[in-house]
RNA sequence: UGGGCCGUCGCCAAGCGGUAAGGCCCCGGAUUUUGAUUCCGGUAUACCCAGGUUCGAAUCCUGGCGGCCCAGCCA
């Protein structure tokens, strides 16, 4: 697949009159900066396609990697280690600037007692609902705190004794002095350091007092040497903030944050309070349950990084509230798979075909190509045998005339094979279909009928020669297109026809030695991605995404 | 009734004073042994609304309206 370029937006613009200007004598460093507590989702793509990309783009542009691990109660090596993986599979490298905002506590512990001695930061000892009470309301300013004014020294003294802990956990807080009147919220002399005995998953219990993201945040930045600071637009009222900071200290950089809106998908949710929610709740299988929106779900789901990093693309960046629909993602999908994922013809829910007019035990091989449009893809064999397997859905009794399928006393086109017409129906004593019996036009083979059109081509598998497996079919997890307006517990909203589990389906022995890919089209029903549940002899594919359906469009109207 | 931000086609999104890009969706039609793909063609006299400035405004000004975010010792 080769890659469109991202369009210009308002970041890149930023960015390229800043190189142009030399701003930061031509350097451009970026970060992507994901808190260890949860596994990335494709809202995190669009930060990671922005932050790694933008740095591509230019000459010398960078892109570190940080975990932004301040707040230990929460994070976890295991989400460390899922991060990697993730950012890795979408195609983007770190290279050796893989870092911790963990990296830098005792850098900023120093930077804290220089806000200290610069009167800029005393020790607070309200407790948490006291500081609530303290900071005013949206409308009304602030009170200052009763410790606002404490000498340096009592301050450092205090500190270092918070940091040696003397004091209990959530007994005390590191303040910046700012101001308790500011219409900005975060400007009332917000917390920049907590007493926390939780071990953290690096550092271990070498500390007690852990920094806040917001006094973290910038240092580390400006630690890196980050020029761009990208972040979301729920930090737009930080940045006066973050700026505060960084105007207080000695730094050896100065980065720029600039804000823009997240993703949010129809039919799903991003946040990963919700999504933590769905895996402890067993509505979902895990992190990676192909119907969640994570990266590992989309991954075993059977989305390409290709297809995510041009929905990331074609999305765009802007600072406009935003619903992307869920089409759009489905369209990258398939463009991609399209061009290049191996065809084979797959039987979901079968219905047994008698081939009559071919002698018992007959048996024809068959080279067909394995993707029509791509000869370079070369040749597969498939077997033509008296008894197959059609779908259950293309075969009616009788039908509207725009029904192109199989119809009793009809004629049909078996994909890559003959035409076949349907002479009896075999029921059982309650009426169900056991069996159809058919002939077929042994001069129909790459070659059309003579004197009459057969409109309809049907896919199909031998019964004889073929393996018997499971296919996964998924449907969104919530059926409304904005499930973050439902109210009460998420977890209650899950679609129970999310997920749609067959068993008994066939596949083309040729598909057990396509090891090579595991993303492929069944022919006429989707893309369908190998699951890691598969054994031997035994395949289980989740359906990606279905092919475009113009059928089920007519079928609804009549 | 504090502050910040946003409002261009059903959904994203360009546009930065010179007379509305593009993608997705949708609707026609052609080709087709995937009702797929591909290919052609169509779809905002209109840019939240109302005034104003200007020869000319989605773009500038004023005033409204609507939406999102902020009162964690979360990020």
């Amino acid at each position: 697949m080769t890659e469109a370029p991202s369009p210009a937006d308002f970041i890149r613009d930023i960015i390229a009159s800043d190189l142009e200007n030399r701003v930061n004598n031509g350097r451009l460093q970026t970060r992507f900066p994901p808190e260890p507590n949860g596994y990335l989702h494709i809202g995190h793509a669009k930060s990671i396609c922005l932050n790694f990309g933008v740095a591509a783009e230019n000459p010398d542009g960078k892109c570190n990697l940080r975990f932004d691990d301040t707040n230990p109660e929460k994070e976890d090596v295991e989400y460390v280690d899922s991060i990697q993986e993730d950012v890795r599979w979408l195609g983007f490298d770190w290279e050796e600037r893989k870092f911790y905002a963990s990296d830098y506590f005792e850098p900023l512990y120093g930077y804290a007692e220089e806000l200290i001695l610069k009167g800029k930061a005393y020790v607070c000892d309200l407790s948490a609902s006291e500081m609530r009470e303290y900071r005013g309301t949206l409308t009304e300013p602030g009170r200052a705190s009763p410790y606002q004014n404490r000498s340096v020294e009592e301050n450092l003294d205090l500190f270092r004794r918070m940091r040696a802990g003397e004091f209990p956990d959530g007994s005390r807080v590191l303040r910046a002095r700012i101001d308790m009147a500011s219409p900005n919220m975060n400007m009332r002399d917000p917390a920049l350091y907590r007493i926390r005995r939780v071990e953290h998953h690096r550092t271990g219990n070498a500390w007690l007092i852990y920094p806040t993201y917001d006094y973290a945040h910038g240092i580390s930045d400006a630690l890196e040497c980050v020029t761009h600071s990208l972040c979301t637009l729920e930090f737009e009222d930080h940045r006066p903030l973050y700026d505060w900071i960084l105007d207080q200290l000695d730094l050896p950089c100065r980065p720029r944050q600039i804000e823009f809106s997240r993703l949010s998908l129809e039919y799903t949710v991003m946040s990963k309070r919700k999504l933590n929610a769905l895996v402890q709740s067993g509505r979902v299988s895990g992190w990676d349950d192909p119907r969640m929106p994570t990266i590992s779900g989309l991954r075993r789901r059977g989305y390409t990084p290709e297809s995510i990093r041009e929905f990331c693309r074609c999305i765009g960046i802007s600072k406009s509230p935003n619903r992307v629909e869920h089409a759009l993602l489905e369209n990258c999908l398939r463009s991609d798979l399209e061009a290049r994922a191996p065809r084979t013809m797959a039987v979901l829910r079968p219905l047994k075909v008698v081939i009559d007019s071919l002698p018992e035990g007959y048996e024809e091989s068959l080279t067909v190509p394995v993707h029509p449009q791509n000869e370079a893809m070369g040749k597969r064999t498939i077997h033509f045998t008296r008894e197959i397997f059609i779908e259950q859905e293309d075969f009616r009794e009788s039908a509207p005339k725009q029904y192109k399928r199989l119809v009793t006393g009809g004629e049909v086109r078996l994909r890559n094979a003959y035409v076949i017409r349907c002479r009896e129906v075999i029921k059982d004593d309650d009426g169900a279909i056991l069996e159809i019996r058919c002939e077929h036009d042994p001069a129909t083979l790459n070659a059309n009928p003579v004197g009459r059109k057969v409109g309809g081509v049907i896919h199909w598998v031998s019964a004889t020669r073929c393996v018997t497996g499971q296919v996964r079919l998924y449907a969104p997890l919530f059926i409304v297109t904005e499930p973050d307006a439902l109210k009460g517990d998420i977890v209650e909203h899950v679609n129970p026809d999310s997920i749609e589990i067959l068993t008994g389906c066939r596949f083309e022995p040729a598909l057990a030695e396509m090891t090579d890919s595991l993303s492929y089209q069944f022919e006429r029903l989707g893309y369908f991605h190998r699951d890691r549940d598969s054994i031997t002899g035994h395949p289980v594919f989740n359906r990606a995404v279905s092919l475009r359906d113009a059928w089920s469009k007519i079928a609804q109207s009549l």
